[in-house]
DNA sequence: AATTATGTTCCATATAGTGGAATAAATTGA
DNA sequence: TCAATTTATTCCACTATATGGAACATAATT
């Protein structure tokens, strides 16, 4: 929910950004006026900005003046998801990591406040792609989010944590910044970050941090299985897996991209 | 290719989104100097745009200075996909010719010179979600680019025919405005459209068009097949099936948008 | 028909984007 | 290793573009 400061650096295009996040985030398609409300901006300079997202396909509007985000959006993504470099190397080491312990496996980077999945793959192939891919989540209650956390310079971290909005999604879910903080110190030390039941009920989750060597983005790996099926004990058995996948990412990153990567 | 008249309404945005468009558009991650090339900007308006882009998540930047697009798109096209109120409706409709046809089913809509693939229903779900989600395909060669484009009112078919540039994707693609101008009226008549292994050898399908009330926005739904497997006389079958198909969506967007969707 | 809510247009003003040129950084070649 | 060359980044006077208050238009509501 809490997105923007007050100022930002990129002007216009920041402004227009805005516009989308608003429509993006309102429960159902917005009007003019709930997006005045949502957006800090008069109404002649609103209505321009609007005017202008829709003539260029980022927002597309219906007959009852009421707007959606348009479907440019999905051709980009569309090209900024196969195109992805992070991406397209770590897809084999994903697999062979779904393989060694048959769950559900994800890769997710920082965006943000949030983690959005990367990649996500899984047995029954029955659930929709989509349902995952592009989907983002809170950091502080997700593997691959405390996972990525962990592998931010202190400042950054520490610039991160205090943004957070804690909501507990689940009895289990780290409640505050400096539980969240003692978390991510333990994961420092293991290489290791757990979901224990923080996000969803009855789903918990190994995840290792991973990143770019000059952590310009950092991301995590996870494996997600549901609890009833898959003891905590196993979890931790899958610890070196888990790392090594992320280890092995990095290293074809490095090798492929370029020490500089 | 061809993308942009030298003088567009949308001003600043506009510009951005030709650099997003550019770094979509290039086969693999352009650099400055290649993005310079390609857009006609200035050196120091373009580093300016492309900075903005970076802070802004829609572009990202790799070590060797070699620009991606970014993640945030994967998140706004996640919520784009997710929310969009004609896909939720035609949804249920998909899966019906899905089960009556046992073939792939697609909902596509007009963008541009493109059709963009809003939905897609198949039986067996090995195949990447993402693999047509959001996926572009040109108007003049698939069934549900040229049902769409035998919606649009004729003043807005002629100029977007006029803008096409023709590709021949196999031997039976239509080569130029002429032949698919003729197909046009012939579809106008029939209320249905033919791919025949026009953009893929192999691959046949039928088609009908969609559009919302007030043509401001244009689709089709398609049965795909393999030619080898089921022959055009079956296609011919199925005109009923998908012409229905296409009728239901469109009462039902009526009854639950109301009147003026 | 009058009232209220909602959407759209206008235009003087200021802000934010522009772009040519200078600087810095990285890459190449000798 | 150092110069030559390519490539990326910064700067700032200038101006095009976005701004926003207010007037206007268009539904919806009473």
């Amino acid at each position: 929910m809490a997105r923007r400061d007050d100022a930002n650096g990129t002007g216009t295009l920041g402004k227009a950004m805005d516009v989308l996040d608003a429509v993006a985030a309102a429960p159902s398609p917005p009007r003019f006026t709930d997006l005045l409300g949502k957006v800090d901006q008069p109404r002649g300079t609103l209505h321009r900005q609007v005017s202008n997202l829709v003539e260029e396909g980022l927002l597309s509007v219906r007959g009852d003046h009421s707007y959606e985000l348009g479907v440019r959006l999905l051709r980009l993504a569309s090209k900024a998801w196969s195109d992805n470099q992070f991406r397209l190397v770590a897809e084999p080491h994903l697999r062979r990591l779904h393989d060694l312990t048959g769950e559900t496996v994800h890769l997710g980077v920082l965006s943000g406040a949030e983690v959005v999945y990367l990649d996500k793959v899984e047995s029954r192939q029955a659930v929709r792609m989509h349902s995952q891919i592009g989907n983002a989540s809170p950091t502080y209650c997700t593997g691959v989010g405390k996972a990525a956390l962990s592998a931010l310079p202190e400042a950054e971290l520490e610039r991160r944590i205090a943004a957070l909005a804690f909501r507990a999604y689940t009895p289990s879910t780290l409640p505050d910044a400096a539980a969240l903080r003692r978390e991510i110190d333990e994961i420092r030390r293991s290489g290791i970050a757990y979901d224990r039941e923080e996000h969803e009920p009855g789903i918990h989750c190994v995840a290792a941090p991973l990143h770019s060597r000059s952590r310009d983005f950092v991301a995590g790996v996870s494996v997600t299985a549901p609890a009833y099926r898959i003891p905590m004990a196993r979890l931790h058995e899958w610890e070196p897996l888990v790392r090594d996948c992320a280890r092995s990412i990095m290293e074809d990153m490095a090798s492929r991209l370029g020490p500089r990567s």
